[in-house]
DNA sequence: AACCAGGTCTCGA
DNA sequence: TCGAGACCTGGT
């Protein structure tokens, strides 16, 4: 199988999926409902599923181009360093569904904790799979037991979790719809559901529907936005200059920051 | 032991 | 349209 030009540290440890832990030097994680193992050593990739090939290229986007994305967001110094220090993550293209709902659980939250809520969820309503672990819920399987996402620890997120649950599982999300239209017409259609605020709209546009020019915000990246760019203002403000300035691939700008920040925090914690 | 977290919602000005 | 507060819970 080839991944192309890809790090699967930066790619499985930057934040943006929830479900891969690292076991010695292979990353394990759920993919469409089946187990993935998979190890990198230098360009050789071993890997271990039943998922086909072609699936997994879809999910690890081995069809960017990423000299274009490093050409389209190295503007400056600041992103020309990231893309340095980091080269080889890749955004990933996940379930929409699965992304939704991760991010609606991931509000005002950190990393360790969403894992676990994801976890939970996933054990109380996902189906076993082989391996021993538990696929992602369908919405299906969660509206079918409402009360028991009560027992897993989502705290207010509980809420709009199950309601989102709902309407996936009444059909009024159509997703290709969403992955077919534009970034605008997206962003628009997924920020008038409950739970989903312009942050999130950006994580699920971005990260499992193509809108590479989605720039989600959050505190950290906020912060450098108007620390490196002197950028502040309105969410529309900022994510609107994001995008002019790194253009067609700004969610991939955001992820490098983003882990960099990430990075930053760890040295801080060891001291 | 406080502080803060991959934000969203509500509510006045 | 914009800024301020509240908000479950548990990591650090």
């Amino acid at each position: 199988m080839d991944l192309g030009d890809i790090d699967l540290d930066h790619t499985l440890s930057c934040g943006q999926v929830f479900r891969w832990r690292k076991e010695g030097d292979r990353w394990i994680g759920v993919v469409h409902g089946h187990e993935v193992r998979i190890g990198q050593r230098g360009k050789r990739i071993d890997l271990e599923t039943d998922l086909p090939n072609n699936v997994l290229e879809r999910y690890f986007r081995a069809d960017d181009d990423m000299e274009e994305v490093y050409a389209f967001i190295s503007h400056d110094d600041y992103v020309r360093g990231l893309v340095r220090r980091f080269h080889g993550l890749r955004l990933i293209r996940q379930d929409p569904w699965e992304c939704s709902a991760s991010y609606i659980l991931a509000t005002y939250s950190n990393i360790p904790r969403i894992r676990k809520m994801i976890e939970r969820i996933c054990v109380m309503y996902g189906s076993e799979i082989e391996g021993g672990g538990h696929a992602f819920p369908t919405p299906a399987q969660i509206v079918q037991n409402e009360k028991g996402a009560e027992t897993c620890g989502l705290g207010f997120r509980c809420e709009r979790f199950v309601e989102f649950a709902k309407r996936m599982a009444g059909g009024g999300v159509d997703f290709e719809g969403l992955r077919a239209s534009s970034y605008e017409i997206c962003h628009k259609r997924l920020v008038s559901f409950e739970g989903i605020g312009d942050k999130v709209a950006d994580c699920i546009a971005v990260f499992s529907l193509d809108h590479m020019e989605a720039f989600p915000i959050d505190v950290r990246i906020k912060r450098v936005l108007e620390s490196e760019y002197g950028v502040r203002g309105t969410y529309g403000k900022v994510s609107a200059f994001a995008r002019e300035r790194f253009g067609a691939y700004a969610g991939y700008a955001q992820e490098y920051i983003y882990y960099a920040e990430d990075a930053k925090n760890r040295k801080e914690v060891k001291g």
